[in-house]
DNA sequence: CGTACTGTTGAGATCCGTCAAGCACCGTGG
DNA sequence: CCACGGTGCTTGACGGATCTCAACAGTACG
């Protein structure tokens, strides 16, 4: 889809599909630093930074919206809501990237798989994915682990573990959770973070 | 210093000393977020962030200038100078953040201290805070250890071996180079994503 | 029918954490 | 002056979590 070193300053709105944003490293590894879901914002990051070896994919078939940032950004006056919304965004973006790390620094492996698989489904609730059962993800386990920081190996043992634990299971594409308090508690997830309201006044 | 829990929506930026924004988890280990140093907004997260467990912290003696955020987000034309430059800390210190989850996700616990290290030399140099030879740097090993999702014992030995492979030393407060290249080079490390100058279109 | 991709499992190696002990420094108070 | 406690640094031994390598199964697709 897109690829690193794009300047034409545009964002996307996602509106089906799954997309990711990684950044590549030199010996080949792969991090992923966000997934895009249906509403969210695509390209904020890679149009406002410069990093080398950044790059936005898309995950299943995608469509989006073409966003001009000369609306954005221009008159200011000519869309005060889409700029609102920019910035809930961004806002939201960062509490989850503050969360990431706590997550790759300090949780293990079941722990982070478990916060990461929570915190999706509170984000796919949001839109209207994902229900009292689970949701469906498109994500393979080699996704998984760029994004959780653990070889596409551990992911699959950990799932296992999850699975016969009782907790989640993640299936054909299909998350299911088992006991949602357990796994809440094994995880320390607190879903405040992702409800950043109207923290910035108007 | 601060504490979790403040609503008042004021930000600072510090004059002199060192700071740290944190996470604690329930177990009682602490993720550190990010340093700050002098030139540096403070608070802007921890504001606009209503995230459980997230704190502030002096880590030496040190001098704030209050920011009172009716001057940021009120009048809107009062100060949009001050706009501006608050509008790029937020997007470094979002480039800083995917460093950062790279950093914890993909890199060993040697190239994660060598790509730290000369960050905080490359944020220095931009405050005049580090010369030729390197920088003075309060940190303790448990902070290092607690930035990079490291016991303070592994950081202990990292910062051995990387002595004694004749590429940085870290001793006594100080941090001096001894192989600028070879350690940029085991990094991985370009700082392109510290400049973000004028990408957001006026 | 073959190829590519994803998932699964096992065995061995490695990185890193935990526990433990000891040292150096420094300020305090007797 | 010295004893003392606190903090930070250093090192060793051990164990566990995770990675790598490797093989194989299932499925989709040409």
């Amino acid at each position: 889809m897109l690829h690193e070193g794009q300047i034409d300053r545009v964002g996307y709105i996602l509106i089906s599909g799954w997309a990711c944003s990684y950044k590549l490293l030199p010996d080949g590894k792969r991090q992923i630093v966000n997934f895009q879901i249906p509403g969210d914002f695509m390209g904020l990051r890679s149009s406002m930074l410069r990093t080398s070896g950044y790059s936005l994919e898309s995950i299943s078939d995608i469509v989006v919206v073409e966003v001009c940032n000369q609306v954005l950004f221009g008159g200011r006056s000519e869309s005060p809501k889409l700029t609102a919304a920019l910035l809930w965004a961004a806002a939201r973006d960062t509490a989850m990237m503050v969360e990431h790390i706590v997550n790759l620094g300090r949780r293990d492996a079941r722990t982070r798989m478990a916060h990461f698989l929570l915190e999706l489904e509170a984000r796919l609730a949001l839109v209207g994915l994902a229900g009292k059962a689970g949701y469906r993800c498109p994500l393979t386990q080699y996704h998984l682990g760029d994004a959780l920081g653990l070889s596409s190996v551990h992911v699959n043992r950990v799932l296992r573990d999850l699975r016969e634990a009782g907790l989640v299971s993640f299936q054909a594409g299909k998350v299911e959770f088992l006991d949602h308090r357990g796994l809440t508690e094994l995880a320390d997830f607190d879903p405040a973070y992702l409800d950043q309201t109207p923290r910035i006044a108007a």
